[in-house]
DNA sequence: CGGAACGTTGACGTACATCAAACTAGGTGG
DNA sequence: CCACCTAGTTTGATGTACGTCAACGTTCCG
């Protein structure tokens, strides 16, 4: 890849904590052990948890895989791939409980450079035991399995997304998928702080800085979100939902007489961006 | 979702064939049993073959899951999916040994349909078996491990696929994918039949059948392409991938003095589109 | 043979990128 | 604590890639 951010200690300089029983975890209601943790034995998966500071990798595209993926315990990440002129370009952002290295399973590198967003923690896990001495735990088996389809209707929404839709579609889904996850995490759907920033919101979403604050911008006026800084508010959910259908505020002016507003739900919440 | 092409018998109204043994199948090198049927057990995986007829849904968005998923054993399908505003858009093609149904392992209703584009078939597998009465096979968990992993890595390079780049990029990586999964099932890589419309390239690639039609016409005015109707074949593959990477006819001009390509290799078969 | 999809070609408009410049905030060193 | 500096953010002016609308040609199938 071209020129990622491989500012702080290679792979291998983080904090390193001791092994970890995730019975013992706060997260444990939404992580992996979902089912249970003492029942599907899936404290004994993790190995060990990592400390990743602000802006370090977590991994390095092209680095080795060692059987091994992530759950982000606390904190936030972001995600790069290679584009097709071999650029590197954000392809996701992970919040606490979000899965990482999913996609590198049956590879032997990495295809995609995680970085922290803030200072954060991950746990370890050993996606070798899943087929090695865990395989007999059907529970944790079709746990897993859940995990991954999941992961690839999440991949495709994200594709889909990236489409057609207009530039405040985009902008609007991914504010209210940002505000559905914080919700599923126990924190305010209405009101937080962006962990990211605009470049990187604007590059995932195939955007420019530029147009990203002018959307935001477009979105205070239409009274839709309240904004300083990267502290959020979102004011009328309905009406960002509005937007993403593709009805909402298309042009600045005033509510004016819309055609008869379309019947269809929009998409579940299918997480991870 | 809105109006899918609901045409032929309704689920459940294809042609049912008896099961059938992996091993004998002409396919079994580069399908799910790849590393060996016999050997895995993949074989008794398969419950039964399904043809479906050109134009016909092989399930619907919204249909029971019961824990199925299908190998595509001969012809071709695309994939619709609803996107942000309900309306349903093409999420991928899908050739021979392709996989179908993967995403909704973990649900109970399918969140896509699917649709042939040309007579086909495909192979039921069980998904509960997989961690059922296969689950103490650990050559088969890491096969299928592998599979849905790659399936996410191909869903994030769609995605990739679809953002920042121009559309002659999306339209050069689109056909230069298909000549590799051509190649990778013995075809030739440099001449085929499109099975699909350009109303679904273009779907696909969130384009008009206009732009598809005129990028074509510049595709082969360039010298990249021959094409007579939905017939291909691809003149220049390195001139394509120069146009993926960004370089490349940027303009109708002929070949003016460009600056230094990159470095950078592109992307590898990452396949399904 | 007729009709309906599909495909091509052209003229035109617009959403968003690009370029450029000013403003703000967070961190660092004096 | 303030000066400074860089990275991030905002705002404006301008250009263009690609969508939209419209008309015509072509293929396919009943």
């Amino acid at each position: 890849m071209d020129s990622l951010p491989r500012t702080q200690a290679s792979p291998g300089g983080h904090k390193i904590l001791s092994a970890f029983d995730c019975a013992r975890c706060q997260a444990r209601g939404s992580c992996l052990p979902a089912c249970g943790a003492g029942a599907t034995g899936v404290g004994q998966l993790v190995g060990r948890r990592l400390r990743v500071a602000r802006d370090a990798p977590l991994y390095h595209c092209g680095d080795a895989v060692n059987g091994l993926f992530y759950a982000v315990r606390y904190g936030s990440f972001k995600t790069y791939r290679a584009d097709a002129g071999g650029r590197p370009r954000l392809a996701g952002f992970q919040l606490g409980t979000d899965m990482l290295g999913l996609d590198a399973i049956g590879l032997h590198q990495h295809s995609c450079t995680v970085v922290a967003l803030e200072d954060s923690e991950v746990c370890e896990v050993s996606s070798d035991s899943m087929h090695g001495k865990h395989q007999h735990n059907a529970a944790l088996q079709r746990l897993f399995h859940g995990v991954l389809s999941k992961e690839i209707a999440r991949e495709q929404y994200l594709a889909m997304l990236l489409r057609n839709t207009r530039a405040d579609q985009r902008l609007a889904a991914f504010l209210l998928q940002l505000s559905w996850r914080y919700a599923a995490r126990g924190y305010s759907a209405s009101q937080f702080r962006l962990a990211m920033s605009r470049i990187d919101i604007a590059d995932l979403l195939g955007l420019t800085p530029e147009s990203v604050s002018r959307l935001l911008y477009r979105f205070k006026q239409s009274g839709l979100i309240e904004l300083s800084g990267r502290d959020i508010r979102l004011h009328d959910a309905a009406g960002l939902k509005a937007v993403v259908v593709g009805e909402g505020d298309a042009a600045p002016a005033p509510t004016s007489t819309a055609p008869p507003p379309r019947g269809t739900e929009t998409t579940p919440d299918t997480g991870q961006q």
